[in-house]
DNA sequence: CAATTTTATGACCTATAGTCATAAAATTTA
DNA sequence: TAAATTTTATGACTATAGGTCATAAAATTG
């Protein structure tokens, strides 16, 4: 039957004219400051609306998350896919992070929002459980590399490739976060920037992989 | 003049007489679900009057965060002057900050919640700037086993002791913040522990340092 | 002990996440 | 097509919590 097809696809593009006008109010005054009413008001919906599609603000802001850990996710296969050597793929998806950084603060700041708290994922089919499948499969991507720079040979063989990625996530999350957000302190006290200090880093991370 | 000082001896009493009872709410509770109320009848003080010690509920984690990043700092000067080559200076550090992590949990979670967001820097005094000057001061020790390890040959001597000290800094910090929250997800996913990660990395680093 | 200054109080204000009875719109049924 | 039913939308309302301020109590001063 078409009709259900059609309410099934008109439900879905209102839930995405939604994450649309929350992403504005959102990226606009931060995650504090945005207010479902103002969300509502921007996506021409009363604010009862809002919680037909969505439980929660909190919902609503990692709903967000998703769209961006999907664009980060993307950037990684890319990165992945321009290099031959597993630890140029592995220093490439690293150089990834960064651009998707620069790119998307605000996709930033939703993935850091995600990492820094804990979630109910009792619940299958919320939307934490989504966003850490599709961080797995993110992740995924990196195993892979390291993996692959094991076997060719770029990447020191007594390294663990799970335990190496979910380091390097970490590590690089860290850096990024601590440097963007107190930059200005970095500047002040030791007069490097932010970017300087990741690229430095990922350096470090370099050499403690590399055969 | 002796009633001065003695008032200026209670004031300080009181000040820390509500931080201790605002760490018995924010710890059992968590920073979103503690309130304000539940702290003044804690503190046996009327709601109004938190408020003439401290400017906002988050000033008065701030001070927490305080209380943990002094913990740290003792934690980690014991564990440079426990050992007598730069590396394992460094890798002392860097085990005194998992320890402090074991230990106080909640200490680490408002030290997280200062590294995750953006204070006002401008008015000299505030609660923020002195987290600041602490965390450089934690830094410091840091910068100094490095340039020690320089020195006494235990580590590269082509590093950065100040970018490297910063890089270690967001590296550890992201990937325990990472691993403690998602923890279980790592065990269900990968059978890891978070602690045997944070060790890995700490094996990682040391490899990236080592002369 | 009266006047003054400092400290404490809690009722009150305000902002906002989330709810729910009611209404409107779409769909189905007869 | 018109009535009955189901789905979707609304916004006034509730509950909660951070923060304020006029008032009061306590301490200090002269």
């Amino acid at each position: 039957m078409g009709i259900t097809e059609r309410r099934e696809r008109e439900k879905e593009q209102r839930h995405n004219d939604i994450i649309d006008a929350a992403e504005k109010v959102f990226f606009s005054q931060g995650l504090e400051h945005a207010t479902m009413d103002n969300i509502a008001v921007e996506a021409e919906l009363s604010k009862g609306t809002l919680y037909l599609y969505f439980k929660s603000k909190e919902e609503l802001y990692l709903a967000i998350h998703l769209r961006g850990n999907q664009i980060l996710k993307n950037m990684f296969e890319t990165a992945v896919n321009r290099f031959h050597t597993g630890i140029e793929k592995v220093r490439a998806v690293g150089q990834a992070y960064l651009e998707f950084y620069k790119k998307y603060p605000d996709y930033f700041h939703a993935l850091i929002y995600y990492e820094s708290r804990n979630f109910d994922y009792q619940d299958t089919g919320s939307i934490a459980v989504k966003c850490m499948q599709l961080g797995a499969s993110t992740l995924e991507i990196l195993i892979e590399a390291i993996e692959f720079g094991k076997q060719d040979g770029t990447i020191r063989s007594d390294i663990d490739s799970t335990k190496t990625a979910i380091s390097l996530w970490g590590q690089s999350t860290g850096i990024i976060q601590i440097t963007a957000l107190k930059e200005f302190i970095l500047i002040r006290n030791h007069e490097i920037r932010s970017e300087e200090i990741i690229e430095y880093t990922f350096d470090l991370i370099y050499h403690a992989l590399k055969a």
